[in-house]
DNA sequence: CCCCGTTCGTTCACCTTTCAACTTCTTAGG
DNA sequence: CCTAAGAAGTTGAAAGGTGAACGAACGGGG
């Protein structure tokens, strides 16, 4: 019994856009990163410090942490004690379920938050929003949206 | 003197657009590279693979290859080791600069390539181009496409 | 109550990436 | 020619990431 089919090939507009979409991402990446070295943070660093500072009372469960910036637990807990030594967040104990930990935005977190977003804001500006005219980001939202959708509905299946 | 400026933060319309495009990116690469694993490769392996297919005589310089895939010579130096190792390509010498080596695709490179691209492009249609119409598939790529080229302009600047 | 399956977060061993030092070869200038 | 600047690649150590295994704690069904 024969299972394979033809595959389907991407036409060239498809190909041409996927290419682009992925060489985007990735010069973004670098460049973002860039940005952000002179503070001594990386990107992951700077998406842990937004999620902290806002979320109620600055502090969150490490699996939600986890979950919301789409790491492994093992890899956010490497994460969390680099950024704990170098004094921006500090881990809590939880009182309600004793086997978890709160990861806590510190003042000097705060501080160094307020001091690089700016930066990082003009960088995303300058590299990407700023690019395009608002009619195009739109139209890049709606593209991207269902996409999104979907992927998130992907999250940890088989 | 007075150097700093109001930041000037993202729009709603903005911030929503650009928390949507770094959230695609992370779990289309993970989706991709989830995909890819079965077959014992990494995105990065099969973008390589890619190029080399790609290219005259199936081979490329190393630095060429590192420029193309947006990686230092000293990642691809690793890389094309662990590859050398698994038989995808192999190392040869420059004639007209002996400092210079080649990356060759192998036959079982190649046979490997013809063997996975079926199953990669399928990925890459259930988690992106088949989710939206052409139509936006098109808006996409012209949003992105100013966005990419200033971004290849700043390849390795200040 | 008290298991037993689950969740929480860390740890360990292993792999990948980064960074700087290094070798070898090329090339432009004197 | 010869030399000095610099490009091509590699290397090795240190840092970062992955996945499985683990101990501790929760919590629902006998």
């Amino acid at each position: 019994m024969e299972t394979e089919t033809a595959p389907q090939w991407l036409t060239d507009e498809e190909q041409c856009a996927w290419r682009t979409h992925v060489e985007v991402n990735r010069m973004l990446t670098y460049q973002l990163e860039k940005d952000l070295q002179p503070f001594n943070l990386t990107m992951n660093d700077y998406d842990i410090l937004v999620h902290l500072s806002e979320s109620d009372e600055l502090r969150m469960r490490m699996s939600d942490l986890a979950a919301a910036t789409l790491q492994s637990k093992s890899r956010l807990s490497h994460q969390i004690t680099r950024m704990e030594n170098a004094g921006l967040v500090r881990r809590e104990n939880c009182e309600s379920d004793r086997r978890g930990l709160y990861t806590v935005l510190t003042e000097d977190g705060m501080e160094t938050m307020r001091r690089v977003a700016p930066h990082h804001v003009a960088s995303v500006r300058r590299h990407f929003v700023d690019l395009v005219s608002p009619e195009a980001l739109s139209e890049l939202h709606k593209a991207l949206t269902p996409i999104a959708e979907h992927l998130r509905s992907q999250r940890g299946k088989p």
